[in-house]
DNA sequence: GTCTATAGCTAGATAGAC
DNA sequence: GTCTATCTAGCTATAGAC
């Protein structure tokens, strides 16, 4: 049943309902009828909205899109040393598991269930990590101004691949073993980087 | 018996229909009629050999796991030096990449198709990651007695840890970028852990 | 073992009344 | 916008003739 209030648009319901059956069962696993159920709105206002399922999955994808990468840049904007907010990407990650009961990368398992290279919604995952390691680059900038001497050696774009494999692999590792020390071990190997 | 009659048997046949088809396009993706025609097997024939799509599934990724396991032992032990065997299982990951269509994980990908984190066909994964880790603990430690003097502040377990995490990120990040400058970076990485 | 047929169900998507 | 009814297609799995 419907637990959100009434003054949601169908489309915002539609949405929310969405987000949490197709992260939490899968794409294919989800039935558009249980969409429908959960948001609590008609069978034609559904298909008013989205032509399709792949289109709800689509703008489902853009929406945690933007919300995950506004929730990491805030999270590591509460950081205060360039050192700090370097590590705070990957530090991030644990919490965000927890949350959700460990269930993984919306984008990652995205990918598993699309084979097609070339397909929309296997496009939104890779905008997703590139957006993600422009910011890594960014703060890897910052972190080698704060102390050219010490990081002369480093460079960013070389060392947002690094931390880019190991991130994947915290979150891919988590979801395999169901448990959170990958996350921990993602961050100190990104510790380790930077030492 | 004379099996020397048929080449394959129904049973073999159906198996690699069923490993080709759930790798390529995914397990729920894939009907068991299709499994079925490409095996070329009769219908009855094939539910006397599995009672279910699911006991096949599990059939198929118990095979993973011994072949895949089997072929990166071999590919390690065709290296000579202890260094080059301990990097021999994440140099192993670029041209097996690359010879399954970048398609990832098996394991990964059957774990985004399966949510309860109880369920046999995710333990399969958990099992794999763990025979990949017992293999690298062991290549650290053969490593570390080749050198104890150079390698004395290395703890094999915690290596090992390290390692997977970055052999999964570049498995991961590989399959999100169709491309293989993951599993480059994975190495690199791992000579890192190293140096 | 093979073949066809089909049960029983659910999927995604559409139509019509209100 | 809501509701019910329905279409077509596909799914897993079973049954029976040969």
């Amino acid at each position: 049943m419907d637990t959100t209030k009434q003054k949601t648009t169908p489309r915002q319901r539609i949405l929310a309902a969405a987000d949490e059956l197709f992260f939490r069962q899968g794409y294919r696993a989800t039935g558009i009828n249980e969409v429908i159920a959960r948001s609590g709105v008609a069978k034609a206002t559904f298909y008013s909205h989205f032509p399709t399922k792949e289109a709800l999955c689509l703008a489902y994808l853009q929406d945690r899109n933007t919300s995950e990468y506004a929730a990491i840049s805030a999270f590591v904007h509460d950081h205060g040393t360039p050192r700090e907010r370097f590590l705070a990407v990957v530090a991030a990650i644990e919490p965000w598991l927890a949350a959700n009961a460990l269930r993984g990368c919306v984008f990652l398992n995205m990918v598993a269930e699309t084979p097609d290279p070339g397909h929309r919604l296997r496009q939104e995952g890779r905008s997703h990590y590139d957006r993600l390691r422009s910011l890594i680059s960014q703060l890897a900038q910052e972190l080698i101004r704060s102390d050219p001497q010490r990081y002369r050696q480093v460079n960013a774009d070389r060392l947002a691949d690094d931390y880019l494999v190991i991130l994947g692999g915290a979150i891919a590792m988590s979801e395999i073993y169901h448990d959170l020390w990958p996350a921990r071990q993602g961050v100190t190997l990104v510790e380790r980087l930077i030492s």
